[in-house]
DNA sequence: CTGAAAGCGCTAACAG
DNA sequence: CTGTTAGCGCTTTCAG
């Protein structure tokens, strides 16, 4: 910089001035600063400024795991508008485990993110949840939090996902349902247990559930299903608290001889790309999950303005989207 | 680091380098020292340190897409690896659009980052490729550059699984064979294209291999393989230039009520974990992709060690995985 | 409208 | 072993 303000026979304040936005500059000044930056290349030091200004236009993503092709769309939709105003995101990768999210937490902080969006924060204690909302950094988290701690949570209405595959089911005449939910205290998983849980109670007074806990992905599901499948306990219809699982719950079944849905419906929860593809076609509950990626970073845009620092929540809707792997019960 | 240094007494100058490994403190002083940041829980300001010493901790990760799963799969492999050696990652989706790009690059380039992968830098002209790689930034490419242009390479042996494909498809009797090879000097595809092709007719005279271009991820395939089927051209067998390719293959086959495979076999390349969960398993050939992020950014870092700054390309093997989605012609 | 000067938080010679 | 002093590249008062 100092180079083109000489080259423009300005100083380095003016020059600066001239680059950004600030008024008060002559309108010939500023263009000869500016064909001075252009024709030396200057590239701004961004690190240098953002010393200076106390920001940094950087976001902070921090999710379980970006092979997760739910996680891979919220990322996209993230970066995509945090690219529109200007910003990096940089990709930290947790697997809900507490040492690492206090790392990345940590190293974020260091570099004066702008903000940082969290899919889940429950790895941590409450102390330290307590800690992260009060220290000035905006954070949004992906799952409704639900404690009386003051973050901004950007979600698709899980409870009202884990009903709709509960009525749809019931409606079918599935009597004998199993829920496969992954770990125990999972945020977005245990919503959908319950809005299951509780319409199937409500629709019908002799259906019973079995619920399943296990890990979140498709190997997880597919050892909770192995089980189910195993014990042969009579369940015509899964409701699989997200798509990986439902995969593979597909695996599972394919390798004992179940055909879906004639032998057993299943219904899954996300509408992941792969949906589509898989045999049968998942039918399963929309979430929005690119818009997800969006709403989160435009709230932490608005909050980083520092303008209005209140939380806020955001509910997207759910849907359920019918495919071909759940049909009436037939017995 | 004013406050900790007050605290503990001593400067602001040996504070620092009892907190950074620096020689020459008396194990007090540092114990002290030490003692007084945790108490205030101090957070060291990247940034400023940065400034300093002109080495950010940052890398960047220009890829097309992260919803591609191939991506997604050396995103964690790249990010592990950085998390293990201290460094922040951002995630750049670059569509291969030129300016999208550019605009990464130069952002990047102002984080000062220790160094940038890119999947591909085909989108830009030769000038421009010319003055990344002189730039100073180590940079690393995840397809072959095969460009007197001196970047660093991490790739698998594609023409390799190109001929694998081809010969075990020759070796199954097909004689009529497609293959969807995406866009047009799509550098990893076209070497694949370039393997099978030339393994077909090494093996086989009378063998005839259409090629057809197209998108390179699930719609793409599906579009073509729509064309291809619609044309029934009599194909048997059809390699599929990624598993993406791939998947809409098999999406457009059970809309056009042809069996995989005992109508036509299908083979892909990548072996993403869908290809085993998706019906028929699919036969694919294997790239080590987790790995390949892993090697990116440990080529990266010891170019910006600074030691010795000699590209290296690293190429890694492929493997064909034999699954259900191919069999014997029969006709 | 422009220049001079202070300083963001930290590291790295160079003395002592 | 520790303190003093520059300065990384930029923004931003405060004067003029």
């Amino acid at each position: 910089m100092r180079d083109i303000a000489e080259a423009a026979g300005v100083t380095i304040a003016t020059a600066s001035r001239s680059l950004n936005g600030s008024y008060g500059v002559h309108r010939l000044t500023r263009e000869r600063v500016q064909q001075a930056a252009a024709r030396l290349n200057y590239r701004p030091n961004r690190l240098a400024r953002s010393l200076v200004t106390g920001r940094s236009q950087i976001l902070g993503l921090i999710l379980s795991d970006i092979r997760n092709p739910f996680f891979a769309e919220v990322a996209r939709g993230a970066e995509d508008t945090a690219y529109a105003a200007g910003c990096d995101v940089v990709l930290c990768n947790s697997d809900l485990d507490s040492e690492r999210q206090r790392h990345y937490i940590d190293s974020l902080m260091g570099k004066n993110v702008d903000g940082i969006i969290m899919n889940s924060v429950r790895a941590l204690d409450e102390a330290e949840q307590r800690r992260l909302a009060s220290s000035g950094v905006p954070i949004v988290l992906l799952n409704s939090s639900a404690k009386k701690i003051p973050f901004s949570t950007v979600c698709a209405d899980n409870e009202r996902g884990g009903r709709l595959a509960a009525e749809y089911l019931i409606a079918l005449g599935h009597r004998h349902l199993a829920h496969l939910s992954g770990p125990r205290h999972h945020g977005n998983l245990t919503q959908r247990a319950r809005g299951f849980l509780q319409a199937v109670r409500e629709a019908s007074k002799d259906a019973t559930v079995r619920v399943l806990h296990g890990g979140h992905s498709l190997a997880g599901g597919y050892v909770m299903a192995r089980k189910l499948f195993r014990e042969r306990p009579g369940v015509t219809a899964i409701f699989a608290g997200n798509d990986a699982l439902a995969f593979g719950v597909l695996k599972a079944a394919r390798e004992c001889g179940l055909r879906v849905p004639q032998d057993v419906s299943l219904v899954g929860f996300d509408n992941v790309e792969f949906t589509t593809i898989v045999d049968p076609p998942l039918t399963t509950i929309h979430q929005a999950k690119y818009e997800m990626g969006e709403a989160a970073v435009s709230i932490l845009l608005r909050l980083a303005k520092g303008k209005d620092r209140n939380p806020e929540d955001r509910v997207l809707g759910v849907e359920l989207i019918e495919r071909e792997s759940a049909m009436k019960v037939n017995r």
